[in-house]
RNA sequence: GGGCCGGUAGCUCAGUUGGUUAGAGCAGGGGACUCAUAAUCCCUUGGUCGCGGGUUCGAGUCCUGCCCGGCCUACCA
């Protein structure tokens, strides 16, 4: 098999807000590809980075407060830290807010320009004064001009569906500021698409290119028709690249954003001395991106069409996905199922949301969902029942014996697996993942038939049958084994597990072809456990409180302006009253820091105290005893976030070291409440 | 409004260019076994293939109308 040279992108995830289980339905997709790949001995290259430009990131810092940067530098590394607390591999994790990036869109506008595809022309926009901001059609609300509906977007009307300029809404209103905008008019830069056509259709007619779905899109939308011109800019105040020369306009983020595939695989090059040319400039090498239904045009487009434009190779294949959907239905704040990464994991192991996204996963635009009862079950039912059953119901009898020396005879069932080698590469390449997953179920059942015929119960009981319990072992194990390669790429856990009680690692696909042979086996220790709905379900429910929490702590900060009533009691702040004044200088004595904890366990002899450990971020953990016993429960607290007093001087207590302060309110006893951050901190990070 | 996609057993899905009594896994029912994480193995009950027309010797598969769901519809990210 001739060695293919692969560079793959996923979607870059928007510095916005956190990652959640539908765009992880991408990241784990593509990773699980890539390690295929990777596992075939293809030279791959996954990139990825935060995209990191537009309105919407400018509004979030202004918000918080912070600059655009340590926004999108926070943002960025909880991405990071997500992505590969789900396993998912990147060779590099870039940003569209680098050096490398501005160099490339500067170059790509360059060769726009000289090939006269730019033109400019005036835009009438909606400007919000009180923020000094033109507003997209999603910051803006008004009447539909035609049907007269309220409360509609800047761009269509949901109830008659007629389509619009947002100048043309009536009595238009600012989402942000509340204010009611302006028209102001200001130069745009437009890419003619249209000059592109051929390039584009011939790209498109490419065979592999695209789904079938995806061309027929294409061409019934918009090919059917003149293509029309892309405003590639934005005015001031903006956060993106400045173009050059035209003061007081940006790159539009989707002009820079898929620019930062590129500019992320330069990154790549330059820390391992290849050359970007040879994997943008090159026809031998394959590009494939991985994006969502949603983003298909940007993608299939204008995006052959700016590479062109530059002289990069066009993609060999854009995969697309559809959307996650929660027991069928949309991911919803208000049912608890628009559910954050991080908090899955504080739940629920990655392998299995990574095995049953696989078993869901085809070459289509399908919608996936995610049924929690069937996610248990199928988890439950392949992962444990079936596939580490193997490994469970024989490793005692291997650890005593070891694997023969020479294989014995199987009926075949060996040689049927490893031939069906290329019949489950073949669906893992085609991305028929959910039919690689069926195959490779089949083996695990076929598997479990033998040692269900083989007896090896029996054997371990009549010592002169040793040999031929070693041989049913090593048929078990050597299956067992295959299996395990196979799945390798989407279980990269169970993969390492096995590697490490077989005694050679499993990183190469070839490896199912030759069994594994006089060989000690280590001593078993579960793999995996069975995934109880219960957990599921609290997962579920804590994220519909902490979403119905901060709703509420986002319509008191914005209908602050004095028309609700402040109804709360005086009896608190009478109760105690406030401290007397303090510095800026006094305050940053105190070093509070957002934690995670890892473990509480109540102490037995303490009336009062649990004993907390909690983490700072990376292999900084701090002990602390907390006196709140009666508020509550140990195994509640495993995993949430809360603040710290990091700096406190530790104190030697009767029952150990308490190395910080956990900060809550409340006056005591039952009345502890914790204090935690809002979602998006992460540990570590100093509160000021 | 327009475009694309989907609608097959209780659930999740396979069904190649139309061809014999429509398949799998899970769930349900019965039995076996006891090495294994209430795991495994054998047998088994479920379907007017969204609805109506049409083409054909023959339609889940092709054409057409309708119903339901998803996405897109361009200075939205």
């Amino acid at each position: 098999m001739p060695q293919r040279q692969i560079l793959v992108t996923s979607a870059l995830p928007y510095a916005n807000g956190p990652i959640h289980l539908g765009h992880l339905v991408e990241y784990i997709q593509t990773d699980i590809w890539v390690r295929f790949q990777k596992m075939r001995g293809h030279r791959t290259v996954y990139v990825c980075a935060d995209d990191t430009h537009g309105t919407a990131i400018m509004l979030s810092a202004r918000k918080h407060g912070i600059s655009e940067e340590q926004w999108i530098g926070q943002m960025s590394q909880q991405h990071q830290q997500d992505f590969a607390d789900f396993h998912i591999q990147f060779d590099q994790y870039g940003s569209t807010h680098s050096s490398e990036n501005r160099e490339l869109c500067q170059q790509i506008w360059a060769q726009a320009l000289a090939k006269k595809l730019i033109d400019s022309r005036d835009v009438q926009q909606l400007y919000d004064p009180e923020q000094s901001t033109f507003l997209s059609d999603r910051f803006v609300k008004g009447k539909c001009p035609k049907c007269g509906a309220p409360d509609q977007a800047g761009d269509n009307c949901d109830k008659c569906g007629h389509t619009y300029s947002a100048i043309e809404l009536i009595d238009p209103v600012s989402t942000i500021s509340g204010s009611q905008p302006e028209i102001r008019s200001a130069p745009h830069f437009f890419f003619q698409l249209e000059k592109c056509r051929e390039v584009v259709e011939d790209w498109i007619a490419r065979p592999g290119t695209l789904q079938s779905e995806t061309a027929n899109y294409l061409r019934g939308h918009f090919l059917s028709d003149r293509l029309r011109d892309w405003d590639l800019s934005r005015t001031a105040p903006y956060f993106g690249f400045e173009i050059p020369n035209q003061p007081g306009h940006y790159w539009y983020v989707w002009f820079d954003a898929p620019v930062g595939y590129i500019a992320t695989t330069w990154q790549w090059c330059q820390s391992q001395g290849e050359n970007l040319n040879d994997w943008w400039r090159n026809p031998a090498a394959e590009i494939h991106h991985f994006i969502g239904k949603d983003i298909v045009y940007f993608h299939t487009l204008f995006w052959p069409a700016i590479l062109h434009t530059a002289e990069y190779a066009l993609p060999t294949r854009v995969h697309v996905h559809g959307f996650l959907t929660v027991n069928g239905r949309k991911m919803s704040k208000r049912d608890g199922t628009f559910i954050r990464g991080r908090k899955y994991l504080e739940h629920v192991q990655p392998a299995y949301l990574r095995y049953y996204y696989a078993t869901k996963l085809g070459d289509n635009q399908d919608d996936l969902d995610l049924n929690i009862a069937e996610f248990v079950e199928k988890v439950n039912s392949d992962l444990v029942n079936k596939v580490v059953n193997l490994v469970s119901r024989c490793a005692k009898f291997g650890t005593q014996t070891g694997l023969s020396a020479r294989y014995p005879d199987d009926e075949g069932r060996f040689a049927y697996a490893a031939a069906q080698s290329e019949v489950i590469a073949a669906a893992y390449d085609a991305g028929e993942l959910s039919k690689a997953m069926r195959l490779i179920m089949e083996l695990a059942d076929r598997a479990n038939q033998f040692v269900d015929q083989a007896q090896p119960w029996k054997l371990a009981k009549v010592p002169e049958q040793v040999d031929r319990l070693r041989d049913v072992v090593t048929i078990t194990l050597n299956l067992y084994r295959q299996i395990a390669i196979y799945l390798a790429p989407v279980l990269p856990t169970l993969q390492q597990q096995s590697a490490q009680l077989l005694g050679e690692p499993l990183n190469d696909w070839r490896l199912a072809q030759q069994p594994l042979l006089n060989q000690s086996i280590g001593t078993y220790a579960h793999f995996m456990q069975r995934l109880d709905i219960k957990d599921v379900e609290k997962m579920i429910e804590e994220t519909k409180q902490e979403n119905a929490a901060a709703a509420a702590a986002d319509s008191a900060t914005t209908t602050g302006g004095g028309a609700t009533t402040n109804v709360d009691s005086d009896a608190a702040v009478l109760a105690e009253p406030l401290a007397a004044e303090c510095t800026i200088e006094d305050f940053g004595k105190v070093d509070l820091r957002v934690a995670r904890i890892l473990s509480a366990e109540e102490v037995p002899e303490a009336r009062k105290l649990l004993k907390l450990v909690v983490s700072l971020g990376g292999d900084q953990t701090r002990q602390v005893f907390a006196g709140i016993k009666a508020a509550y429960n140990p195994a509640d607290l495993v995993g949430r976030l809360v603040v710290i007093v990091a700096n406190l001087k530790p104190r030697q207590m009767k029952f150990g070291l308490s190395e910080g302060m956990v900060c809550a309110a409340g006056s005591g006893g039952a009345e502890v409440f914790l204090l935690s951050p809002d979602s998006g901190a992460v540990p570590g990070q100093r509160v000021h």
